[in-house]
DNA sequence: CTGAAAGCGCTAACAA
DNA sequence: TTGTTAGCGCTTTCAG
């Protein structure tokens, strides 16, 4: 069936489309009679507006671009539900697109986004991108960007991350409370930023409570598995005065020290206490049920999306756009796998 | 900035725009000369399409909608995955929705779509979608529609789903290949079509062994969580004749079953086998490592994308849609928690 | 080889 | 209250 124009209905009740036009949308000045006929025959032919005429008229594509460097990840799965939820809400559609942590690839489909028309745009960065140019590009043709997660200083743009200092501090300061001293640290690689303040979390939350940093007590990850996981945990197993706790960088990797240390014979928490970060689904899963760092990733997606659809309204409004910077708190969950078993 | 038109860069030249047009897309019959200039100046003034004129025109968007129930989800995330690769290589952008499971939903998400504008759409259908009289209207419009995962006989058009059957009788069949003869299951609610068909699989396997169906070893979930999994554990344990192998209906259930077996001191899989279903990737990273049924999610988005392209393609060739049923099978992935010890 | 002109479907200022 | 007209930016005949 081919769908109707403004024109079927005006040529079948011999009036012009502006009428129609009109009486479709209310306008103030148009006989009810008209406007019934009209809203009638529409409903006939199955009118329905031609989406690109009206988005070519208006300059609005009610439609946004999302990148992320790996749609198949738990956290960016909830940030693209909250950006959903908040954009689809006011008739907004989001358009994804990944860029496989490759600079190039995020060049490209951030391109090929405002080639086939968005509004705006949101953008985690990939860990291997090396300089914003791309979306520097973008703002200068007026097309707002926001960053989220992995952001970078150097765009004068809105952005909306997780305090990971402020969770790896909660996370760390959790075990302190109970009355570990000797905690140990599973580090992420040294680029993203996002790892690296786990690190400076973790350490302020040792100084805050007067205990010196231990440098045997400190392991990098290259890869972030669940193998790392387990070598790391070997190895402080494996130390004179081995710790009491264990704050890893990632779930994976806490899982992955988890399951090492119950083949070696230690208890969790009993023998070590362990505390992983993302709050991965499986955590409440597992025996002992392990401890995480809550990232609010579906806030994230919200808070985002609701800055950039205030600039796009602030752009439309010819209003200089203003820009900020979100930083949503990271929650401790606290089960098993950290609880210090009470003396006695 | 202000965008540059054609007409800017005619007025530039003193040139018309169907010139410069034609230059752009290198047209047979255009002067070298005039082509360098006017890419020249096209450059100069960083020209870009309006991609609503260019749509509006050609009547094409190179746009697909997807609709799943729930983005937070590791197998859609995965299908998705797919979908973006075959969608994006062609130049393709999708538009990303979620029905929340949710009839009404997902009838809001679909008419949005098409009045989005988009040249197709991929859908999974919701566990309460009772009719699909919508899907059926935008098919009307000339709307390619292809199914997947969860599709519906009623709707005359491409599917692409997983073999549950195949999947959920090799599983069986491999825990009967190890000479268990008592295997439990643990099946999902009667409604989705996808689980029943996992325990249509388990009683075929069983049957073609030449084994007993017994009742006594079958437990249905409502709400298919890790805390059903330990019920339904400990339920069979309690048995006088306890199975020894177990086939989940999901993940969450098997693990949640083996953690309620080895909280009871049962080993996992001396005492019981299990075997679960999706591949969640701590599957790999648990103690003892957790066999599952590998669900092809990648393969099935992009499978289904190929089936809308060619759809796509053939409408605006006015050639017939041709509709495909694509069925794709589930590979057993054997881990520790289903392999019989040898004897000896 | 290039220009003129029509038109994709819709909106909106201006007239009547 | 309705019609006329112009135009969003681009493509594509048809002339020249």
């Amino acid at each position: 069936m081919k769908r109707a124009t403004l024109r079927d209905i005006a040529q079948v009740l011999g009036v012009t489309v502006a009428t129609v036009s009109r009486a479709l949308k209310n306008y103030p000045d148009i006989s009810s009679a008209t406007k019934q006929t009209v809203l009638a025959t529409a409903e006939r032919l199955h009118y329905a507006p031609h989406p690109m005429a009206v988005k070519l008229r208006q300059q609005a594509y009610k439609v946004v671009g999302v990148v992320v460097p790996d749609i198949v990840h738990p956290f960016f799965s909830d940030v693209i539900s909250g950006i959903v939820d908040v954009m689809e809400a006011l008739g907004y559609h989001i358009i994804l697109s990944q860029s496989n942590e490759s600079y190039e690839k995020e060049i490209r489909v951030t391109q090929m986004l405002q080639a086939t028309g968005v509004d705006g745009l949101l953008v985690c960065l990939s860990n291997e991108t090396v300089s914003i140019d791309h979306l520097r590009a973008l703002q200068e043709y007026d097309l707002p960007v926001v960053l989220f997660d992995k952001i970078s200083p150097l765009l004068d743009a809105s952005s909306v991350v997780t305090n990971d200092f402020q969770g790896a501090y909660d996370a760390v300061a959790h075990l302190l409370d109970q009355g570990y001293t000797r905690i140990a640290h599973i580090k992420g690689p040294p680029h993203p930023e996002n790892t690296r303040q786990r690190f400076l979390g973790y350490q302020a939350a040792l100084a805050a409570y007067g205990l010196p940093f231990r440098p045997e007590y400190v392991a990098e990850c290259h890869t972030v598995t669940h193998e790392e996981g387990a070598t790391f945990a070997l190895r402080f197993m494996a130390l004179p005065e081995p710790p009491q706790a264990l704050f890893a960088v990632s779930d994976s990797v806490a899982i992955g020290a988890i399951t090492a240390l119950k083949e070696a014979g230690w208890r969790v928490p009993q023998d070590m206490a362990v505390i992983g970060f993302s709050d991965w689904s499986v955590c409440r899963m597992l025996e002992p049920s392990v401890s995480s760092v809550s990232q609010p990733g579906y806030d994230i997606g919200r808070r985002a999306s609701e800055l950039l659809l205030r600039e796009i309204r602030q752009l439309r409004e010819e209003l200089p756009p203003e820009h900020s910077r979100v930083v949503l708190d990271a929650t401790v969950q606290v089960r098993q796998s950290s609880l210090r078993p009470t003396a006695g």
